[in-house]
RNA sequence: GCGCCUGUAGCUCAGUGGACAGAGCGGCGGACUUCUAAUCCGCGGGUCGGAGGUUCGAAUCCUCCCAGGCGCACCA
């Protein structure tokens, strides 16, 4: 919706055409049914109120304005002030060649000021393999990464883990006392893990994260960086010089509260419990060395049951002297096992945990990735602990990787025979309605992005794969290669591909050319 | 008690101010001498949790209520 965008687009002249005769910002909808036209505007109902007119008479001045462009075939009104227009063949010519020439960068490019931008997501304590819980914050955060990279940004993906704490000295003294010959101790961790790390030498912690990290990169998810804690406590007495800070009860507390808090905080215990620094002080540390690293953004993503530090990061940009808007927290509804309708409860001492790995190993990582990004992030989501369910071939990323696969198919059919987006017949419904999905892909793209929800690129993939599939099915009118109609289907079958490609990307799934 | 999220078709969910509310799955009935039937077509299915309000227009915005999930430590 940006200039850019809309001047450089076939869709958005025309809404510049319609705006200059309406003398407002034009806005072009797909209408739900096709009696309404190819596109529509409400336009003239915004504009009954400030004008004093009736809707209707605006709308059919603007409806008489149109039909004089030489994209608009016919356009009319409705009640109570739609104006419908239907396009010509050569529009839809025009807009699809645009589409084509804009490569794979097609719907892209949209962030107007591109930022330098981290995603600091999974982070979870080493201390076991990942869970398929951990699994829907990678699958997440990969994915909004995705999205503004694809936007222009600079992104980089980063993995923090507590190195130090008592989480892991707990997994250490479990994997020691395996080494023993021991079961662990009371709060300790079980599991065949356990075994496989106790039968190597040393420090348990960098195998483990290397098992983590294998079975991320799998997940098709590529850390940039890894953050420790234990690199970063170190900075915490030249931080706590430029913290507003007093001793209370022995303990050091930061005057928070003067900075938006609901209370100040504890940021180094009392020596009665401990005299440790807190996750609080490691917070403040950790976000100072994101943003001193040069990043302009820092987004976490985090699960639900965190949503209380959402505005604890805020208050901690305040207290630093930085912009808190540099800061985003963006949380998901957490992921809950399911046997049959029984909810589980996740433990893994008893071992109630749905790893990562046995649920790629089930189901695959496109249709992992794809299960877990689909809906909204603030939709909980339910696994089954037996898996059954989520090994259908009913999955609908099956469904929109077949286009790919069809796709692919007629172009080793055509070889390398011209395209051209320039119709030379009369389109039909089905072609039409193809060439109209794939331009809304650049709104959609930019809307996914800044909502930061991937799920709509899922949601609108579905609707593309609908398109195709009605387009192609009907062998009979819809032939490509060798009909009279080739070239200009051979482009509209390219540029299809090209945004089933994209989208499938988007959320880390693979575009297969043969299924 | 305070805060965040959710409540839409039998099930899982889209739909963040527009035209009689959509899709997938499940159910029933049809379509292959194919550029891949992992596809397509048809039929059934909904007081959009409830009540008020704002608006020409509300599933969508506001208020209250009900139900479910989660969070409110000198825990990590």
């Amino acid at each position: 919706m940006d200039v850019g965008e809309t001047t450089r687009t076939a869709l958005g002249r025309l809404e510049d055409e319609l705006a200059r005769r309406a003398g407002a910002p034009v806005l072009l909808e797909r209408p739900a049914k096709a009696e309404h036209g190819d596109y529509a505007t409400n336009v003239a109902l915004r504009l009954a109120g400030a004008q004093q007119r009736p809707p209707l008479e605006i709308a059919s001045e603007l409806a008489g304005a149109a039909a004089a462009l030489p994209a608009v075939e016919r356009a009319e009104t409705a009640p109570p002030g739609f104006v419908n227009l239907w396009l010509a063949p050569a529009w839809y010519g025009e807009a699809l060649g645009e589409l084509l020439a804009a490569g794979p960068g097609y719907g892209g490019g949209s962030a107007t000021a591109p930022e330098r931008v981290q995603v600091e997501m999974v982070s979870a304590n080493p201390t076991g393999p990942i869970t398929v819980a951990s699994a829907r914050n990678g699958a997440y955060g990969d994915s909004v990464a995705r999205l503004l990279a694809f936007a222009g940004n600079d992104v980089e993906r980063e993995y923090y883990y507590n190195d130090a704490g008592t989480q892991m000295e707990r997994f250490r003294v479990s994997v020691e006392a395996a080494r023993r010959g021991e079961p662990p101790p009371e709060d300790g961790y079980a599991g065949d893990y356990i075994q496989d790390l106790a039968a190597l030498e040393g420090d348990p912690v960098p195998p483990m994260l290397r098992r983590i990290e294998e079975s991320l990169e799998r997940f098709r998810i590529h850390f940039d960086s890894w953050a420790l804690q234990s690199e970063l406590a170190s900075h915490l007495p030249e931080l706590l010089d430029d913290l507003d800070t007093y001793e209370r009860d022995g303990a050091l507390w930061v005057r928070s509260s003067a900075y938006g808090d609901e209370k100040d905080r504890v940021l180094v215990r009392s020596p009665e419990r401990g005299g440790q620094p807190t996750y609080e002080a490691a917070d403040i540390i950790y976000l100072r060395n994101k943003l001193e690293r040069g990043f302009d953004r820092a987004i976490y993503i985090l699960g639900a049951d965190h949503h209380g530090v959402r505005g604890w990061y805020a208050v901690i940009a305040r207290m630093l002297g930085y912009d808190p808007e540099r800061v985003e927290v963006i949380l998901y509804q957490l992921v809950h096992l399911t046997r049959g309708s029984d909810v589980v409860k996740m433990s893994k001492r008893r071992g109630e945990v749905v790893t990562l790995d046995e649920f790629v190993d089930e189901v695959g990582v496109d249709a992992a990735r794809w299960h877990l990004v689909d809906r909204g992030p603030d939709r909980s989501i339910d696994v089954d602990v037996d898996l059954a369910q989520e090994r259908s071939r009913k999955n609908p990323v099956y469904y929109v990787q077949y286009v790919h696969a069809r796709t692919a198919g007629i172009f080793r059919e055509a070889g390398n025979a011209p395209m051209d987006a320039e119709p030379k017949h009369d389109l039909d419904t089905e072609e039409r309605n193809l060439v109209k999905r794939l331009l809304e892909f650049p709104r959609l793209v930019t809307e996914a992005t800044e909502r930061r929800a991937p799920h709509l690129v899922t949601d609108f993939a579905i609707r593309v794969a609908d398109d195709f599939h009605r387009f192609y099915h009907d062998r009979k009118r819809h032939q490509v290669v060798g009909s009279p109609q080739q070239p200009f289907r051979l482009a509209l079958m390219k540029a299809t591909r090209s945004v089933i490609a994209r989208s499938l990307d988007l959320v880390g799934v693979e575009a297969p050319d043969r299924m």
